[in-house]
DNA sequence: AAGTGGTCTAGACCACTCT
DNA sequence: GAGTGGTCTAGACCACTTA
């Protein structure tokens, strides 16, 4: 039941309690969901509440509304592998291996043209590098070449670089990341790349640039990923939204 | 202003005029946006309506909360390009190209066992598939493998296929497409792709395997889609999620 | 006609940030 | 203390679906 005296709200709550009946498999694939009327009577709490729970459901796919039919459940996946940013770790983690990373090199250099206008630095400021490979349950899946600001680096360079990134940034540097643009290529393994990943050189490579960006709007990373194509695919779901002002 | 008579619903309208002046470059990266009481205020609506159309600005990051502080513009960058589920066509024109495609086939056929799982065929069943050279601006830039399930391909046997399939979908038979899962890899492209895209063969291309569903959660569509990796990067927007419950 | 979700109101109290 | 956004309530009317 819900909790008035805790300060997690209770919308917050009522997703939580919505989300593991669903998760849990009571539920099955297109049976109706209790309607908004159950749901506050038997949670005495207000119509809007409920919606508010309900609405991060629909939205993240786990439901289905239909005005005047009802609500149902679309599917009962446990991952529900919305399109989210992840790190590297996150992602492995989720997918049930064990995510570790190979610190190469970390320094401060002169950023390229890319990497400055990308984190949006002052001409001839430095930037914060460190190429990592990534590892999966020990097998190396990606090589690693990381960005960040200058005042970020400082920081990174007193801390251990073999975990994950986002956590650090978020849980002890206490930034809030928010989103992040992402381009995804497919090119040629060069001489470094295989070297570090272990494969022949001239196989194909997923080649990921993203940019992430805090809350404020400020760009804290950006990263170069190259995966090794036969141990990583792209995985992603994504929203149709409504079509009518293009 | 807004128009009460209208059927549009009072937040939907709110944020077009919102979305406008962000969009119109009146209001500057880091400006403070009007505050809930001067828009309840301006237009004359309650603050539950006004906060309706400013979350879904905010969802689509075009705003930022902070709590006590204000609302702030985030950016007026004209595409926010999210990441939303686009066919080809969409995605070619919101770049500033002319989409086109050329049919290659369009048939009835057996479905191989990963069509068939994910069309989610009944055994023996057969389902439509049709393969185009997709191009933009008059360049071959994909080959496209499309399955849909039989009932949807006996329709779609009858349309022009050489133009955008979700319009079909959406505009002539009233699919409601709502999502897909999409998976990226990177191969080397074998005789028949390199013969239809007019490249060499064992070069790099960003392979692209999506599973499109209708709102009631049917498959309507499995695209395996090769593209020229000289020619094309997917490109994509990640919102960051709250990590509490994970 | 009854039940469902979609929209909207006019209040209320709280947590947070700034001055 | 004043102003902001975050949460919550108890109603209301409407559009749509099903029977």
């Amino acid at each position: 039941m819900l909790d008035r005296s805790s300060p997690v709200p209770l919308y917050h709550q009522l997703h939580a309690i919505l989300l593991k009946e669903i998760q849990s498999g009571a539920l099955k694939q297109g049976d109706a969901f209790p309607t908004e009327q159950e749901l506050m009577e038997r949670y005495a709490i207000s119509r809007m509440t409920v919606r508010q729970a309900v609405a991060r459901l629909v939205h993240d796919g786990l439901l289905h509304r239909q005005q005047g039919h009802g609500t149902f459940v679309r599917c009962n996946v446990i991952e529900q592998e919305l399109s989210t940013l992840t790190g590297f770790s996150e992602e492995m983690a989720s997918r049930g291996l064990t995510p570790s990373a190979k610190l190469v090199s970390a320094q401060m250099m002169q950023p390229d043209s890319t990497v400055a206008t990308q984190l949006r630095t002052a001409p001839g400021e430095m930037v914060f590098q460190m190429i990592r490979v990534r590892l999966a349950d020990g097998e190396p899946i990606a090589l690693d070449l990381s960005h960040c600001p200058r005042d970020l680096g400082e920081k990174l360079q007193q801390e251990n670089l073999e975990g994950a990134l986002y956590s650090l940034m978020e849980d002890k540097f206490g930034i809030k990341l928010d989103w992040a643009d992402q381009a995804i290529q497919a090119i040629l393994a060069d001489e470094f790349t295989s070297r570090h990943l272990g494969i022949n050189k001239r196989v194909p490579i997923l080649f990921m640039e993203r940019t992430a960006y805090a809350a404020d709007g400020r760009p804290v990373e950006f990263t170069r990923t190259l995966y090794r194509a036969d141990r990583y695919v792209y995985r992603i779901r994504l929203k149709r939204k409504p079509r009518s002002s293009s």
